[in-house]
DNA sequence: CAGCCTCGCGCC
DNA sequence: AAAGGGCGCGAGGCTG
C-alpha cells in the first residue's frame, strides 16, 4: 500500500489519502489528529509514503516519526522529466501540476525554502493532497512504461531522501576540543579580535621579507606582481606553479596559503557556525549534481580536509564504522563494459592493473584509469591509454562512445537511466564540443557510480532498521559512509556495510563478476585508518 | 552597499 | 598540438 501524505502544520493535523501501487484512491481523503496517528499507521501497514518533498519528512522526523520506504514526488519528477527530454523545466509539485494540467509549469521555490508552499502555488489549486495524488499517479503511469532501472533509481532517489533528512537530522559527531586543539597547534592562539593567527602572520611577514615590500598574500592579483617584479612572469598564483620557481618567498607564501587555507575554511569560525551541541548538521541535496551525486548546503560538508577529521570522534561507548568503496569508478566502467578482466576481484585494482600491464608501478596504473574516465590526454596519459586500449578495448570502446555522443549532442544515460542533460545551444566550437565529450564520457561512469552508492544507501539503511539496529549513517560522500554505532553493535553494522555492497552491485548488473568491496573499519577517530 | 564574478583549493 | 570529470566555499575585487 501507499499513502500519500500533507504532514501540515508540526503540531497539527496530517493528511492522508490510501493509494494503490497504481496510485489510484482507496476511499476518500483523511485527517489525522497528529504525528502519532502518523506512526501508528507505519506500525501496523508499513506503507510507501508518498511525499510532496523532503521537508515533509523533515517535519515527521522534528515530532519524532521514521518510515521505511518513500516516495519523493520532486525528485522523482525531476528524473522522468530529464528522461523525456525535458531539460531545465521546474519539477517541484507546482510546476507537476501545471504540466499534467496543460499549464506553463511555474518555477520552483527557492532551494532549502522552508515556507508554506502556497505562497509558490500559482496555479488555481492550493489543496496539497489532492495534488501530491495527482501527480503521483501519473508518475507511476510513467514509471510504469519506463525501464526496471528507472523504477529503482525512482525508489533509490526516494530512499536516498530518507537517509539525507535523517542523517542531517543524527548528526556528525564532532569534538569542538578537538577541533579547537589542532587549531591551535597549527596556527597558534585563536586571536581574540579576529585578524590573523600568529603564524599566519609571521608567514605573511616572512612573504613580505622575502619580496622586500608589504602585500596582501590572500590576492593573487598582488602575489602575480610582486613575482613579476621580481622577474618571474606566472599566469596564476596555484600552488603546483609556484612550486616550480625559484624564489624564496615561494617556501612561505606556500605555507601561508595552507594554513590560511585552513582558518578561513575549518577554522574557528567554521566551528562557531556549523558545530552545535556535538554535532555537525549539513544539508544534503539529494541529486544536486547533474550526475545524481549529492550536493550538500552548509559548512562544505563533502570537503572537509583530511587535517580536521580527528575531531569526528564516536561518544563514549560508541564506535564509528568507516567504510569507502574501492576504485568504485573502474569497478563501474568494468561491469558497464562487460571488460570484466578490468576488474578481477576485491584487491586493489591500480595494483593488480601495474602488475599485469605497468611494470607494477601502480601510480601509473591509476592515471591511465582515470584518464579514461576523465578524457586527459597530457602529462604522459596518451601512452598510457594506448595500452588500455589494446588490453581493455570493450572498457574503452564504452568511454570513447560516451565522449562520441557528447560531441555530437546526443544524450547519454546512466546505467539505470539518469539522463545527462544536453549542451546548452551556442557551444558548437571544437573545443567545447571536446569538453562536452569529456563531460559526457565521465558522466556514464560517475553517474552509475552515483546510483550504485544510492542504492547501497538504501539497502544498508533497510538491514539496519530491519535488525533493530541503533547504529545510525550520520556521514555519505559519494563512494564513502560513515555510521555511529554502539560499540557492541558495530560489528554487526560493518557486516551490513558489507552486505549492503554485494546488494548494490546485483541490483544494478545482476550476477556480474566484477566485485565492488568495500572495508568497513570500526575506528574512534574518522582519522584513523 | 549588495550582488556577482574569478581565483584557488578542499574533497570525491 | 593540445586536450582532466564533478562539486562548495571564502576572499578579493568589480559593477551598479
Amino acid at each position: 500500500m501507499r499513502v500519500a501524505l500533507d504532514p501540515g502544520p508540526l503540531d497539527g493535523p496530517a493528511r492522508v489519502q490510501r493509494l494503490a501501487e497504481d496510485g489510484s484512491p482507496l476511499g476518500p481523503p483523511e485527517t489525522l489528529s497528529d504525528l502519532a496517528a502518523v506512526a501508528c499507521v507505519e506500525r501496523e501497514h508499513a506503507p510507501r509514503w508518498v511525499f510532496a518533498r523532503a521537508r515533509g519528512y523533515r517535519r515527521l522526523l522534528a515530532g519524532g516519526v521514521d518510515v521505511a520506504r518513500a516516495h519523493d514526488i520532486e525528485l522523482v519528477e525531476g528524473l522522468l522529466v530529464a528522461a523525456d527530454g525535458q531539460f531545465g523545466q521546474p519539477h517541484g509539485l507546482a510546476a507537476a501540476v501545471a504540466r499534467l494540467e496543460g499549464r506553463t509549469p511555474v518555477p520552483d521555490p527557492p532551494a532549502g525554502d522552508d515556507g508554506p508552499p502556497a505562497l509558490f502555488d500559482a496555479g488555481p489549486s492550493t489543496d496539497e493532497l489532492a495534488d501530491i495524488v495527482a501527480v503521483h499517479a501519473a508518475q507511476q503511469r510513467r514509471l510504469s512504461a519506463a525501464t526496471p532501472g528507472m523504477r529503482l533509481l525512482a525508489a533509490a532517489e526516494s530512499a536516498g531522501m530518507l537517509v539525507a533528512q535523517e542523517m542531517t537530522a543524527a548528526g556528525l559527531p564532532w569534538r569542538i576540543d578537538v577541533h579547537d586543539r589542532l587549531l591551535v597547534d597549527l596556527l597558534g592562539p585563536k586571536p581574540l579580535l579576529g585578524g590573523r593567527p600568529p603564524k599566519l602572520a609571521a608567514l605573511a611577514d616572512a612573504v613580505n621579507e622575502a619580496f622586500g615590500r608589504p602585500l596582501n598574500p590572500d590576492s593573487p592579483a598582488e602575489v602575480l606582481r610582486a613575482f613579476a617584479r621580481a622577474g618571474h612572469e606566472l599566469e596564476t598564483t596555484r600552488s603546483w606553479e609556484l612550486k616550480r620557481i625559484d624564489h624564496p618567498a615561494v617556501e612561505p607564501l606556500l605555507a601561508y596559503k595552507e594554513l590560511a587555507r585552513l582558518h578561513a575554511a575549518h577554522g574557528w569560525s567554521w566551528l562557531r557556525t556549523w558545530v552545535a551541541d556535538g554535532r555537525f548538521r549539513p544539508e544534503y541535496v539529494v541529486g544536486g549534481v547533474v550526475s545524481g551525486r549529492w550536493a550538500t548546503r552548509g559548512g562544505g560538508a563533502l570537503q572537509i580536509p583530511k587535517a580536521v577529521r580527528a575531531a569526528v570522534r564516536a561518544d563514549p561507548g560508541w564506535k564509528l564504522v568507516a567504510a569507502d568503496a574501492a576504485q568504485l569508478e573502474p569497478r563501474m566502467l568494468a561491469a558497464l563494459s562487460g571488460d570484466h578482466s578490468l576488474a578481477p576481484g576485491d584487491e586493489d585494482l591500480y595494483t593488480a592493473l601495474a602488475a599485469r600491464e605497468f611494470a607494477g608501478d601502480r601510480a601509473k596504473a591509476k592515471l591511465a584509469l582515470l584518464s579514461a574516465m576523465y578524457g586527459q590526454t597530457s602529462g604522459g596519459a596518451g601512452v598510457l591509454l594506448a595500452t588500455l586500449r589494446k588490453r581493455f578495448p570493450a572498457a574503452m570502446a564504452y568511454v570513447e562512445d560516451a565522449a562520441r555522443a557528447g560531441e555530437e549532442g546526443r544524450l547519454v544515460r546512466s546505467h539505470l537511466g539518469r539522463t545527462c542533460p544536453p549542451a546548452r545551444p551556442g557551444h558548437e566550437q571544437p573545443a567545447a564540443a571536446r569538453a562536452r565529450g569529456r563531460f559526457t564520457r565521465n558522466f556514464v561512469v560517475q553517474a552509475t557510480a552515483a546510483e550504485w552508492a544510492l542504492v547501497l544507501l538504501a539497502e544498508l539503511r533497510m538491514l539496519l532498521r530491519s535488525a533493530g539496529s541503533r547504529a545510525v549513517l550520520v556521514f555519505f560522500q559519494h563512494d564513502e559512509v560513515l555510521l555511529h554505532a554502539p560499540a557492541e553493535e558495530a560489528e554487526a553494522a560493518a557486516e551490513a556495510v558489507r552486505t549492503a555492497a554485494v546488494t548494490a552491485g546485483r541490483r544494478l548488473f545482476g550476477d556480474t563478476p566484477v566485485r565492488f568491496p568495500m572495508q568497513p573499519r570500526i575506528v574512534e577517530g574518522y582519522d584513523e585508518r
